[in-house]
DNA sequence: CAGTTGATTCGCT
DNA sequence: GCGAATCAACTGG
């Protein structure tokens, strides 16, 4: 994918990825949903508060993967577009296995195939994403992680959005705008959850 | 420096 | 439907 594609306003650039694929040591996702974070404006960015060790590569140009390790167990990967500097941000939240599907399986015996990449967690999980993986440029040809274009575009009519999932505070669902996009009747979208603020464990 | 929480998932009820 | 798992980043004193 040209990093050009990448490299406009988010709300834009990320409907333009559904459809797309990232590939990884022989596994492919396509992508079926979608969530944008605009990091210089938005609440509900990691980016929000200025650039920091964790969230240095969210600054850099259009392109770059950035991998970040939630809930002491999980890996969530996101595509950074804009301009550099900007900060936005595409969480990758959930996709359809379209190769590799004999090196995934094993590794996912509860799991039914529509459920391998559904979930951001699941999604990096599922390519094989993690810690080192943070700061690649999905853009160069030489990188162990790609993004291609759709093979073939999404029907305009089929995408879809609504407000986030699972974020909370002024960025969660009582946002202003529709910063997630899905595929309507793809079997590998995620169920769409409201934030919910998790109680204190009782001591 | 200690306390809190999270762009989640899984397993059990 | 609900709670546990599990730790790095961020917050405030």
């Amino acid at each position: 994918m040209p990093r050009a594609h990448l490299t406009g306003p988010v709300l834009d650039v990320a409907p333009t990825l559904l459809g797309a694929v990232v590939e990884h040591g022989g596994v492919a996702v396509r992508l079926t949903e979608v969530e944008a974070y605009d990091g210089s404006n938005d609440p509900g960015s990691h980016a929000y508060r200025g650039p920091t060790p964790r969230t240095e590569v969210m600054f850099r140009e259009a392109g770059h993967l950035y991998v970040y390790f939630t809930y002491g167990m999980h890996y969530c990967a996101n595509v950074v577009t804009g301009a550099a500097g900007s900060a936005s941000a595409v969480l990758l939240r959930a996709g359809e296995v379209v190769a590799g599907q004999e090196t995934v399986g094993p590794l996912r015996p509860r799991l039914r195939e529509r459920d391998w990449a559904r979930g951001p967690a699941r999604l990096a999980t599922t390519l094989g994403l993690a810690r080192e993986h943070n700061g690649i440029d999905l853009v160069d040809p030489a990188s162990l992680v790609r993004l291609w274009l759709p093979v073939q575009a999404p029907d305009p009519a089929r995408i879809a959005t609504s407000a986030r999932t699972g974020v909370s505070g002024p960025g969660g669902d009582h946002a202003a705008y529709p910063w997630r996009f899905y595929l309507e009747g793809e079997p590998s979208v995620s169920p769409y959850r409201p934030a919910t603020p998790r109680r204190r464990r009782t001591p």
